[in-house]
DNA sequence: ACAGTTATTATGTGCAGACATAAAAACTTG
DNA sequence: CAAGTTTTTATGTCTGCACATAATAACTGT
């Protein structure tokens, strides 16, 4: 890592093979291995089969971010934490979530909208659409003392999601429900879940005005 | 990771030691630590010396996001990329990015405001201040055939960085730079880099709208 | 000259065994 | 019984070796 930050070797360079790094460095093949993975993973060092080892051209470092449980985000900065499911029902979502979760446009979904206070203001306004063929359990489910974000979480692992960030313009509802004013921007995260090529839910998450992620590199 | 998704082990329950699982899946110690180990990694698992490893009670996973080279971003999505510096100065900086960097509000910094086009149209507006006393060979640099953020790729290489996503409305002076209409919900991300606790660069990246950020989980 | 085959090689992945280390558990002592 | 000490234990890390695999390089025959 040293050599790469001080530019001793330059990106796009080759660097010497395993064994010799093990025998420079007076240790196992199986440790310069191990070191050399890392570096790959965060993006430092590209690695090939018999190709060999250089430093990636452009060392673009991977910022990682957890999936935030909204309630412990909440509680962490100290502030009281409560949750309101604003309406329950089974219908036909609209194109884009059919699409997103790549079910028919005739499917009945389960659709949660909710929304999370943070000291009782409103933090996050969360419209959820729920697979019932993934997770058939849910539709004996209250949510008065859990949110179904936590009892997707406790009872529906997923293997895969994608993630999407963006901004937008609140919408007249959107403001409404958020308490802020109409066309204010509002923080996007769009996420649909799967588990074996079946989709299991898919949210957009509406924060309030204020509201930034952040992240270590 | 099945016994995971299929709660064969369940959240927060401690599961098998390192040498049972390897007896029983008939493999080294060494193969269940690393497999272990990926699973702590992606946040499926929290492991403690002595502790035992248990399931996460929330299995957060965790999104890895590159740090976009944004001619690369634009070059991928097959259209013609071009750059333009509005300007080049030094001066003191505002406050907040004095405070972001932390250096005194009496430091001049080099002040880069620039332009990425994608396809001809504005894309992104970078704001970027650099600390020339972390990179000095940066003030005989034009940038005529090559951008800041690819100069200081090349030349600056950071140990770590702080980064912010959020969503803001596009100021008149953004709404001008970026061909769009004041008050548009603009995706920003704020970033600052460091080098062994000196900051190299404070950027702000005010995207024009309809952009988005993708990953996978 | 060229297509097809074979050899080479750097990384990928695995094994068995060893010692290090942190934290919990058990034990001692005033 | 509380405070301090020792023991135990599961993970952390390393060594040295072996074979797998993919991609390149070298070779071959027409």
């Amino acid at each position: 890592m040293r050599r790469i930050s001080e530019r001793v070797w330059a990106p796009g360079e080759l660097i010497p093979g395993e064994v010799d790094l093990a025998q420079e460095f007076g240790c196992a093949r199986a440790t310069v291995n191990r070191a050399l993975r890392q570096l790959a993973e965060a993006g430092l060092l590209d690695r090939r089969r018999k190709g060999g080892t250089r430093v990636a051209r452009y060392p673009v470092r991977k910022a990682t971010l957890d999936i935030p449980v909204t309630r412990l985000e909440i509680e962490g900065r100290g502030v009281p934490y409560r949750h309101t499911l604003l309406n329950r029902e089974i219908c036909c979502p609209p194109d884009s979530i059919c699409e997103a979760m790549d079910v028919s446009q005739t499917t009945q979904l389960l659709h949660l909208p909710a929304l999370h206070f943070a000291d009782g203001k409103p933090f996050l306004y969360e419209d959820r659409w729920i697979n019932t063929a993934a997770v058939p359990e849910i539709q004996d489910e209250i949510f008065s003392e859990i949110n179904a974000n936590e009892w997707l979480i406790e009872h529906a692992l997923f293997s895969r999601g994608d993630i999407r960030f963006s901004a937008a313009n609140a919408t007249k509802k959107e403001a409404k429900i958020l308490q802020c004013e109409a066309e204010q921007a509002i923080f996007i995260i769009d996420r649909t879940t799967w588990n074996k090529d079946q989709s299991v839910t898919s949210v957009r998450l509406a924060y309030a005005p204020g509201f930034h992620m952040r992240s270590q590199i």
